[in-house]
DNA sequence: TGCCAGGCAGACA
DNA sequence: TGTCTGCATGGC
């Protein structure tokens, strides 16, 4: 007889686990069994949804898996004001549900950097190599991956993007660059503090403070979303109609693109 | 087999 | 200030 944690959190409808986290905003969770596995903490989470419950075995922290998952925000409201849009209504009606989820900094900061000039498959296989070599399958915190050499880190073949995560991992842990209180600042002073980081560009720090430090408004420009702005806004986007969520409105743009296999 | 990927740094005009 | 090119590697 083994007992298992086990936990549910009750969701708003309309909710997607699938359109969250196959969005391209993590690229820990592993698709399994009709759910998602993330080895967190040291420890195995499964993640499986149900109409508007959420089901989570392997932990039982209510409260760091609602922050998470971004329940604080009333995404009823904002997906009405992205509505607006008739594109974002279209892509919100195609991979609806969508929640921008408060990711761990540092976890963030890295995984960016890893994705540039990248694919997601790949992005995802780097990061994976990256846990199991130093992290115990968890995500290595920036102490540990300061100490390394370029060497050390050819294991998980990033290429070209190893000496960037180095010196991301050394300007965090000495403090240089404070990713820690990037939500005190404003926007500009939070992306040129991530762009002392070499390898740190507007879009990659767009990312970060959409996805790590709940800067809803920030707009991270990939070829994705070059395409789709191309396709849909030939005539230019006005991102101030999103009402401080263009950020959300972005990931319905960079998620609908990818699924219809928008091409130019 | 070749193009491309959730870009960026460095060189150059 | 803007444009061009090389970069590591592997998915498709």
């Amino acid at each position: 007889m083994f007992w298992r944690i086990f936990m549910q959190i009750i969701f708003e409808k309309g909710f997607s686990l699938k359109s969250t986290i196959e969005s391209g905003q993590c690229f820990r969770f592993m698709e399994t069994d009709g759910g998602y596995n993330l080895k967190m903490g040291g420890r195995s989470v499964f993640v499986t949804q149900t109409g508007n419950t959420v089901n989570i075995t392997g932990s039982d922290d209510e409260a760091f898996f609602e922050n998470y998952f971004g329940l604080d925000l009333d995404y009823a409201k904002i997906n009405k004001i992205l509505s607006k849009d008739a594109v974002i209504a279209r892509a919100i009606k195609t991979v609806g549900g969508i929640h921008i989820l408060k990711q761990e900094i540092f976890e963030t900061l890295i995984s960016f950097i890893i994705s540039q000039n990248n694919n997601i498959p790949r992005i995802k296989k780097i990061i994976a190599a990256l846990c199991d070599n130093f992290g115990e399958g968890s995500f290595p915190d920036a102490a540990t991956l300061a100490r390394l050499s370029e060497t050390d880190l050819s294991v998980i073949k990033a290429g070209f993007r190893a000496k960037y995560i180095l010196d991301a991992a050394r300007k965090t842990e000495s403090g240089e660059v404070d990713i820690y209180n990037l939500k005190g600042m404003d926007y500009d002073a939070a992306a040129a503090e991530l762009k002392k980081i070499k390898g740190v560009g507007d879009k990659v720090a767009s990312c970060v403070l959409l996805f790590g430090a709940q800067f809803y408004d920030a707009f991270p420009i990939d070829v994705w979303i070059k395409k789709a702005l191309a396709h849909f806004y030939p005539q230019g986007i006005e991102l101030e109609k999103f009402g401080g969520y263009a950020g959300v409105a972005q990931q319905y743009l960079f998620h609908y693109a990818r699924t219809i296999g928008l091409v130019l």
